[in-house]
DNA sequence: CGGTTGACTGTTT
DNA sequence: TAAACAGCCAACC
């Protein structure tokens, strides 16, 4: 099997996020997993930066690994957070996810 | 070909 | 608990 090409790998991102379910929230690198993409965190992270700002794709869903919302280069997360709290997602006083309750955990 | 960048992550201070 | 560090790797230049 050919190694994916950018495009794939992209549509594959993509696929994942979409996929995770409202109210619960996914780690960079748990997508990039999801996406048979190993060690490919960066990569998400990247890809989701160049999402049109209309997509109706459910971006606000992936957080970092420490659960908190990844500082970007523009504007503020402020968006992110509203999101996620609009869908009953709670944030810790010091601003973090409880992963005990709301990660995503996919099956099989 | 080589160096830099970055919506990252796990380990060590 | 938080900051610093080191490892990571595709994409870009």
């Amino acid at each position: 099997m050919t190694r994916p090409d950018r495009d794939e790998r992209r549509q594959r991102i993509l696929a994942v996020v979409d996929s995770i379910p409202h109210g619960r929230v996914a780690t960079y690198g748990q997508v990039a997993r999801e996406a048979g993409l190993g060690r490919h965190a960066r990569l998400v992270g990247k890809v989701l930066s160049e999402l049109p700002a209309r997509t109706a794709l459910p971006w606000h869903r992936v957080v970092n690994a420490a659960g908190a919302i990844s500082p970007r280069a523009g504007d503020s997360p402020s968006l992110q957070r509203r999101r996620l709290a609009r869908e009953g997602v709670r944030f810790t006083t010091a601003g973090r996810i409880e992963f005990a309750r709301f990660l995503w955990r996919p099956e099989t």
